[in-house]
DNA sequence: TATTTGCCTACTATGTCAATAGGTAAATTG
DNA sequence: CAATTTACCTATTGACATAGTAGGCAAATA
């Protein structure tokens, strides 16, 4: 199950998307999408390090988008703030080789699921989900 | 992601099909997954309540499948087993509605994801992941 | 210089996951 | 009947993740 903290990126990034050109403070972003501005803090955060936003300190200061909305897609955005988008352990990246790899006879389903999961996500780009035509 | 105890009972359904025609003891499956046994328990205890399977006790018992391997849906065991399907809390059966219900502009896309998810899983069938022909 | 903003570390409550432990009840075989 | 095999039941536990909160410092602008 997709966690808040990837379903308030997505958020952040929709809202940051819609509000551009100029920077957008934290606390506008919060207070339109009623989280708290703590936690989005955090969430931001990974958005930086993934070089997904960046920030500008001071009066005026905020977010911005480093790229056009439509060369983001959804995928990258969730496998960031959620670590991975595998639904299943074993398929997760960095995950010990499965000694049952061979054997196990609903490996074939979970890879085919898990391939359908990432096309789907990687596919939906962030300029889909805004709601008029930025 | 689907927790072990989901990926588990479709491990021993396939089991249990695999060697049916006769009741199969759940310390067989446990040995031949490689699964402990205690913890097969919890999960079989889902299965029995769900009309999965049935067991039988004494000696020469064990676990029977109530149907046919084609007439179940990998959908209904994993939803049985993990509670829900649904890939954000939102979306979960008895989840409170959302008051940001009608401005949320991921909304759609969770209910297509969700829909696709959905569709995938009920559609497979437990004869689709059987080694042999059963 | 005051204010606004980002940015940083630490803490915490709650809950879920993945089991384990230690039994009782039921059915079959010798 | 007795011994064995099996299902079935309740309770407990350690580890970890989730979803935040708290309280600051640093940077930039008006």
């Amino acid at each position: 199950m997709i966690s808040t903290k990837g379903r308030y990126a997505l958020r952040v990034m929709i809202d940051i998307a819609e509000h551009g050109g100029v920077s957008v403070p934290l606390k506008d972003v919060a207070e339109r999408q009623q989280i708290s501005k703590k936690y989005l803090e955090i969430i931001v955060k990974d958005l930086v390090r993934g070089d997904l936003i960046k920030g500008c300190s001071g009066k005026g200061g905020g977010y911005t988008l480093t790229r056009k909305p439509s060369e983001y897609d959804v995928g990258e955005i969730l496998q960031l703030t959620e670590g991975t988008l595998a639904s299943v352990a074993c398929l997760a990246e960095g995950a010990a080789e499965c000694p049952r790899k061979n054997a196990c006879e609903t490996l074939p389903m979970w890879v085919e699921f898990d391939r359908m999961v990432h096309d789907y996500f990687h596919s939906k780009k962030l300029s889909d989900l805004l709601g008029d035509g930025k």
